[in-house]
RNA sequence: GUGAGCAUAGCUCAGUUGGUUAGAGCGUCGGAUUGUGGUUCCGAAGGUCGAGGGUUCGAUCCCCUCUGUUCACCCCA
């Protein structure tokens, strides 16, 4: 039994994987509703394609693959599993300059991180995302809004709150609290506010060299509530010039979703929004689910420069990412998840190896009519046909015995009201319903 | 990369202050007369008590190592 999974993999059993289907069903047809169009890009890439856009901590987490032949058994590697689906989509665009600009995409597919697992995190996971490419207009920040807010309310929550900030203001907030300390050491800091609280924040920002003034800078940005256009009133008047593109923009990406139907209670400006993806460039999102506590359940942003390092020509593109085991494993811990069921609706049984020629026509007739139907393998009692019928989670049964076969008929039972009546051949996917 | 916990049947867990045949519930399989499920009853299969080493007359139980796994940090979906 010294058999396992690959740390941080799963199996997806029927039941579940059922559930995950119907997931990615829902959400694909809130993305289709928007227009985006599918694209598949393959599971590694070029190594040099992966590098140099995630940032020092995503890019330690990058599975590597090594070099066929000599240079492998070196340790040489040249390729790479996919860590997200942006930097390829990036790919594609660079290497396909004919697509006609906004192009509009969503994907789902599986990526890689070489992380220690742990809840809700896995080192293969699905990630389902929508992107906009080609243009710089807020109304494609606000559609991967509206997006991600359709998505999550298909699949029925109803408790989640998207955080909204921008890069912008991020470097500006980071500059006002001191220009000789590093922007990203400031925000990482920043970003734990919610975790680790007020006064451990300030220590570690004055560790990492914060003066008093600063701190006091910066604290009156932080300490700015969640809101909305009000927040970035106030942030405005903290920020320097960079900054207030970040507020003006936002406010306007703000309207625009709001008025494409996004909740107002849903969607709130976070001035502590701090989002690790060096690729970002402008407006950043996040979404939380209040219940469970989990990490996000998605993410998203503006990332204008990352196609252009492809390709030298700058396409700005903004784009949205659900996690999927994320909102499956927040699903199934507010019981959102459906009952389990077979595949098939009904089960023909076999009654005796001399009706098994019947059986297998009413099978036959039934598929032809539609319905999707299980025939029984074994050589059983009608019993144990009955038992594994009713085990399974089908509704129907079909049986015939010498009877109905000499009058071309089959018996349907109906495990539901637990009634069951003789119907000819012909009826019988009709006699159906579900 | 850092820290902590856990590891007994397919699953969820008991248990032995170290002592002859390690238990339960659920699940699985079979049975309760002739062509009928769900409930009930009866029965069966299934464990080298994660792996290796050590202490001991004797270890599933104590010690060490390894592996797996869970949770937290970092970071993230």
């Amino acid at each position: 039994m010294a058999v396992h999974l690959a740390k941080g993999t799963r199996d997806f059993l029927p039941p579940q994987m059922r559930h995950r289907l119907a997931v990615m069903d829902k959400v694909r047809a809130v993305f289709e509703r928007y227009g985006f169009e599918p694209l598949g890009t393959p599971a590694f890439e070029r190594e040099e394609t992966l590098t140099g856009k995630y940032g020092d901590e995503g890019e330690k987490l990058i599975y590597r693959i090594l070099k066929r032949g000599e240079g492998g058994r070196e340790g040489d590697t040249d390729l790479a599993l996919r860590y997200d689906l942006t930097v390829p989509l990036a790919r594609v665009v660079a290497m396909n300059q004919d697509l006609r600009l906004p192009f509009k995409r969503w994907q789902m597919a599986p990526v890689w991180r070489a992380d220690r697992p742990q809840r809700g995190r896995f080192r293969e996971f699905y990630q389902c995302d929508a992107d906009i490419v080609g243009t710089t207009s807020p109304l494609a920040d606000a559609e991967c809004l509206a997006v991600c807010s359709d998505s999550l309310t298909a699949l029925g929550f109803t408790n989640y709150v998207i955080h909204l900030n921008d890069r912008r203001i991020l470097r500006s907030m980071a500059r006002m609290a001191g220009a000789h300390v590093r922007e990203t050491t400031v925000l990482t800091v920043v970003d734990k506010l919610d975790k680790i609280g007020a006064d451990a924040v300030s220590a570690e920002l004055r560790e990492a060299g914060l003066d008093d003034e600063g701190l006091a800078r910066l604290w009156s940005i932080l300490n700015i509530p969640a809101g909305h256009h009000d927040t970035l009133d106030k942030l405005a008047e903290h920020l320097d010039d960079e900054g207030r593109v970040g507020v003006t923009v936002l406010h306007e990406v703000l309207d625009l979703a709001l008025a494409m139907g996004v909740p107002a209670e849903r969607l709130v400006v976070d001035p502590t929004l701090a989002r690790g993806l060096d690729y970002y460039t402008g407006p950043v999102f996040e979404t939380v689910v209040t219940e469970p506590k989990i990490g996000s359940v998605s993410g998203g942003g503006r990332y204008d420069g990352l196609i252009g390092m492809f390709s030298g020509q700058p396409i700005p593109a903004v784009g949205v990412s659900l996690g999927l085991e994320r909102l499956i494993t927040v699903m199934e811990e507010l019981g959102m998840v459906g009952a389990n069921t077979t595949t098939a609706d009904v089960l023909v049984t076999i009654h005796a190896p001399e009706q098994r020629a019947y059986a297998l026509k009413i099978a036959a007739t039934l598929r032809v009519g539609g319905i999707r139907t299980e025939l029984f393998l074994e050589d059983k009692k009608l019993k144990a046909q009955l038992k594994y019928a009713n085990a399974r989670g089908f509704r129907w049964v079909a049986f015939a015995g010498p009877d109905e076969e000499a009058a071309g008929a089959v018996t349907l039972k109906d495990f539901v009201g637990g009634v069951q009546r003789t119907v000819s051949l012909q009826d019988a996917a009709s006699s159906i319903d579900l």
